[in-house]
DNA sequence: AAACTAATCAATTGATTGCTTGAATAGTGG
DNA sequence: CCACTATTCAAGCAATCAATTGATTAGTTT
């Protein structure tokens, strides 16, 4: 008696620990998580994924599929197209916390990001809440320097959009004297750091914001989105 | 060169993300997930660990080695053992979350829940909030089910420690009026499912702690551990 | 030093995963 | 109804993973 409960204490420990593992499987390909932190931008579908993450479209709806049945992701056809988007914001909270236990942990991760991203702009970034404080007591042009969708699905409250291809030939909007902060999709996005390197190079004021929306909107953050025409 | 860049952010992102997945690759197998959720009580050597998972040494050894790999847990030796342990609080924390992810997204979860644990006790469960006012109060007894050993390694400050095989002979010691409150490893752990049951049919007022002692932990509620003697 | 122990290693097996390719499906527009 | 498109499916192959077994290493005890 005692020992047929103790196998099936066993049974259903081992069981739902492997419920519980479907979804370490489906983060334990990068290609995966790159298509997590795409969708925490805003929904995309299959093949607009395929492009961004320079895969063919069929491997990307595989990547998508198996993100799906461990339910990190929705998929709803409209049309010809399967826009695909996180299932629940605590998708984007599990993927953050992933990745700032990879940031502080894999020393190859902190590695990569300094020989990559810090040859770019050695340069400290300002935080969610000193650029809250910034743009509460209004004294900061905050510029969103994602693809212009991206910012119409969602963007810092306050945030002018200027996609990073735009911005050289729109400098001349800018004003000289005051403070800058650039922002993109969050801290591995290559887009904020080229963005102050060129407005850095014309003499304005710019910083990086060290993270990026999704981040700022997980965080509790004022935002806002255009709404799209009917 | 803008070809040769855009080739050096495609490579830089694949092998970041990779670097994530790494840690993806290591809490995608119900055994290892199992020995996450041992080690959140407290440390432990290879064999314990064997023995607590009904699992070879061998293989649990190898386990924590991927576990390693991807820096979650630590290892040192004392001897003959090896004793390891959670590499960081943020460790649990990332269990947590995809523990909670997976309880309120895979049907399967909830259904296993329903089938194997409520069956045990339909009652519901008393909160961290509750219990920590409770206690307090002043106006509860705290009992820790778990082995005596993981009691000593950290446990519910002010809880008494009664081993569930021990539970029924120390009954008389404890009072008939009084609420009573049992606590064990987590929500799947059985013990105090089982405490409250036996407390019950002996018309004690008896209820279980959602959660366990790491999560009460990580809550930032009071714990007291029993020092080692030299 | 010999006997013993905890842990790891190494090699093997079968199972699973990942990627590619080409076909199939479902929906759109002429 | 036909041509076209976005997505998914299916098959095949290589690579990786998981569990088992027996050997090996490192450290303890006698």
């Amino acid at each position: 008696m005692a020992v047929v409960e103790s196998v099936l204490k066993r049974e259903f420990k081992t069981d739902l620990f492997a419920q519980f593992a479907r979804i370490g499987g489906a983060l334990a390909s990068g290609r995966r998580l790159e298509l997590l932190e795409l969708l925490a931008q805003r929904e995309r579908n299959v093949e607009d994924l395929a492009r961004l993450t320079s895969r063919s479209a069929a491997n990307t709806s595989q990547h998508l599929q198996v993100l799906r049945a461990a339910r990190l992701v929705e998929g709803r056809k409209a049309g010809l197209r399967v826009t695909y988007r996180l299932a629940d914001e605590r998708v984007f909270s599990l993927w953050k916390s992933l990745r700032e236990l990879g940031e502080s942990r894999l020393a190859e991760v902190s590695q990569m990001v300094r020989t990559y991203l810090n040859g770019k702009d050695s340069l400290e970034a300002v935080t969610a809440a000193s650029l809250r404080r910034k743009l509460e007591r209004g004294d900061v042009i905050v510029l969103d320097v994602r693809p212009a969708e991206e910012y119409t699905a969602g963007h810092i409250a306050g945030a002018r959009s200027i996609p990073l291809p735009q911005l050289r030939a729109r400098l001349k909007g800018l004003p000289k004297r005051r403070e800058i902060v650039a922002y993109c999709r969050g801290p591995y996005c290559i887009l904020a750091y080229e963005a102050v390197a060129l407005l850095r190079s014309y003499g304005l004021r710019a910083f990086r914001f060290e993270q990026g929306f999704p981040e700022w909107k997980a965080g509790g953050h004022p935002v806002q989105r255009i709404e799209a025409k009917r």
